[in-house]
DNA sequence: TGTGAGTGATACCAAGTTGGTTACAGAGAA
DNA sequence: TTCTCTGTAACCAACTTGGTATCACTCACA
């Protein structure tokens, strides 16, 4: 199973799009949506900003995104937080039996093969972008201007408080 | 990046599928052409018995596939090995925040999603079968005649003589 | 010009997974 | 009976992962 880096990427980016652009976004507020701490946010963050897909700010102002969220795909974002050589996605076992006719083959044949069913994969991760994700939350204006809304901090509490450990 | 047990699963049982019925292939022929322990073999070989692949024998005989090589899918050997409940692939995080409009919904929203995606990978292995990958292989029959073969043990050496660590 | 908020980076931790190894009881063919 | 091989258990070291504490630094702003 792969980690949960990736789903975690992909909250923070629909979080990013889905607040209107006046509200800051600290990864303490990330944090709180995710339940997990700041710090995990700020190391993902950080492999989302080498990848040019969003910036932050030290004091203000919070975290954007750098590109349009219809121009996101979940292949990029995939690609940014799938930390091993070349996004691999099967650990093929290494120094197979160079003597054996089939172990001295077998890893160019299962690259292959294998290659092409990760590449399904990415195809249909690549068909997916981040606005599509977004559209199937609450748009942010309808969640404001609702009665219980009070403040950011009011619906992003901090994630101590409702950690059900 | 998944583990490595499903690789080496494929090539258990392209080894068996490759080698005439008279060749008594035990875990340790298998580990020498994979190039690791025999327990290890033994270990992946009970999955792959778990779910009706394969047979093992205790003293002679060796393994043997148990349904024909072009109704094995890699799909079928995926299911096998991989250890996480329901074969999931992407690990999604727990216990986000229920009171935010992101958080209480994103787990459904990405187990969607990341459903379609791992599907197409599924889709792709299951059109894949172990005997696809033998024919890709000198046919058994092909190397056994040529000249450099003289045993089974010859081209399956033990695998210490050739770890090149 | 300070001050406070938030980032980025480091260091550390416990838990889980993985591939590898040794050992040994039991099955079963010869 | 003996020999081979399996299946399983018990370890182990290395690595990854999510989590936590700490701190220097940046920068808006009061």
């Amino acid at each position: 199973m792969l980690s949960s880096r990736f789903p975690v990427a992909v909250q923070i980016l629909i979080i990013l799009q889905w607040c209107s652009d006046d509200v800051k976004i600290t990864s303490e507020v990330i944090a709180s949506s995710v339940n997990t701490n700041p710090v995990i946010i700020r190391r993902i963050m950080g492999y989302l900003k080498k990848h040019d897909l969003i910036t932050t700010a030290s004091s203000a102002d919070g975290a954007k995104l750098l590109k349009k969220a219809d121009q996101i795909t979940l292949l990029d974002v995939y690609k940014a937080v799938e930390l091993t050589e070349a996004n691999k996605l099967f650990a093929l076992h290494e120094n197979t039996n160079p003597y054996c006719p089939i172990g001295s083959r077998i890893n160019d044949v299962l690259e292959l093969h294998l290659g092409e069913a990760r590449n399904a994969l990415e195809v249909k991760l690549d068909s997916i972008t981040i606005q599509d994700l977004v559209s199937e939350f609450i748009p942010f204006d309808d969640f404001t201007s609702s009665p219980e809304y009070k403040s950011i901090e009011r619906f992003f509490p901090n994630s101590n408080n409702i950690n059900n450990k």
